[in-house]
RNA sequence: GGAGAAGUAGCGAAGUGGCUAAACGCGGCUGACUGUAACUCAGCUCUCUACGAGUUCGGUGGUUCGAAUCCGCCCUUCUCCA
């Protein structure tokens, strides 16, 4: 007996965004939501009680990198990832397929799986679908990945038509080598901007009946316009029943563009990674606090957010500590950050629940001053 | 009082006749960041009427076609000895 469920909870009246409540064996999480991402088994900088304080439902963490450091066998015998770092909520792997991806200078595809050179010691290491899977099993997050390839934009169409078949066959292999019942295996559908790949790539994905089913190969350098695209080329062939993941977004809208599309889950590294480079989410836009106007600004930095960095830091603080590269300015920036997204999250929710989600997008629109980027 | 050593852009520090408006580091100023090789990366940092021009290397006077670099004098700092 499984003990993932996703259960719908209220569907939006004029757009294809929905509520719903994902059930895992750590804890239930309400959707639509964002997960802060974890890739070492921590979410830089911060402690688990930090992560749950700003109400994140579920974090992410990164196969590959654990297989690396410390060694997914040593996940598994400290009881698994939520038990090695000591954090009791919910948690996703990824299989690995990204950093096909990212590592792309470092790797080499094969139809049975893709050889790196280690990021860390040039150590030449394989990872298959089988091989993924596995490690994800030891590791033990509660929503696992397909091992995929997750290509580049732009794509060329006979490379991309050679790459979706591929990682269809991956996906199956990954099926059939997943051993945890008490974790949730989801297909991931990619196919680049084509839409008869994409749609070729999640029929053939439903037809092997994940427990759910993410969007990959966006946010990797295409424009918002074409990232829409495959989400509705992906989604559109997706069931309604599953949860759908856009894998790897985290801009303000595009959390509104995703969900208003029948999003249910988003990750993103972007607010963390911003966040210890100096850059802020806020009700003003992004702004940089290392920049100098910060130096002798007393305010916090947003007055609407609830967060422990607003509700007793400076903007001139967080300036300091910057300048002198404490990490306490990373960790209070970063919980700002996530915190803001939370925040968005619950607002998102909340609008979806009162059938006034389009209206609120609106209202956020219009108070948050986007530049190009979405934030 | 005597003997040495040194003074280079905001700071530290290379450079000892032309390829030097002057390496590099720090500091400063901007910008980027979307399933984390990321407490990272990129650009700018003498002045201006700025795809060009003008003034620089303690000061000053020389040598030379040409000087941060060689010579004289002066100023300042440091170390050691009295």
């Amino acid at each position: 007996m499984k003990k993932f469920k996703f259960n719908i909870t209220h569907k939006c009246k004029d757009s294809k965004a929905r509520c719903g409540i994902i059930e895992t064996l750590h804890g239930n999480v309400e959707t639509p939501i964002f997960m802060p991402v974890g890739t070492l088994a921590t979410v830089k900088f911060l402690s688990p009680e930090e992560i749950k304080e700003i109400g994140s439902g579920i974090i992410l963490s990164n196969t590959y990198h654990l297989w690396l450091r410390p060694g997914a066998d040593i996940v598994e015998k400290a009881g698994g990832v939520q038990k090695f770092m000591n954090y009791n909520g919910p948690m996703l792997t990824d299989s690995g397929g990204f950093q096909v991806f990212s590592l792309s200078k470092h790797r080499k595809i094969s139809e049975e799986g893709v050889t790196f050179r280690s990021h860390l010691n040039g150590d030449k290491l394989f990872l298959s679908p089988e091989k993924s899977i596995s490690l994800q099993n030891q590791i033990g997050a509660d929503i696992i990945m397909s091992f995929d390839e997750c290509i580049p934009y732009p794509a060329d169409y006979q490379y991309a038509k050679t790459s979706v078949e591929r990682t269809l066959r991956w996906a199956s292999r990954g099926l059939n080598a997943h051993r945890n019942p008490n974790q949730a295996l989801f297909g991931i559908v990619q196919g680049g901007e084509y839409e008869d790949l994409r749609e070729h790539c999640a029929k053939e994905l439903v037809k092997m009946n994940f427990d759910g089913y993410s969007i990959g190969g966006t946010s990797v350098g295409e424009d918002k316009a074409t990232m829409y695209k495959m989400i509705d080329f992906s989604i559109k062939h997706l069931p309604e029943d599953k949860p759908r993941y856009l894998m790897g977004v985290g801009a303000v809208n595009d959390l509104f563009e995703g969900v208003e599309r029948g999003v249910d889950m988003f990750d993103c590294v972007l607010p963390t990674r911003i966040a210890r480079h100096g850059t802020l989410m806020t009700g003003e836009g992004r702004i940089n606090i290392k920049k100098a106007t910060y130096k002798e600004d007393f305010t916090p930095l947003d007055t609407k957010c609830d967060c422990y960095t607003c509700k007793n830091f400076t903007k001139a603080y967080l300036n300091h500590l910057f300048r002198c590269n404490e990490g306490l300015g990373d960790r209070l920036c970063s919980i700002h950050n996530l915190r803001f997204l939370l925040n968005l999250m619950e607002g998102i929710r909340k609008a979806i629940k009162e059938d006034r989600f389009l209206e609120y997008k609106e209202e956020v629109y219009k108070t948050l001053k986007f530049d190009e980027r979405g934030f």
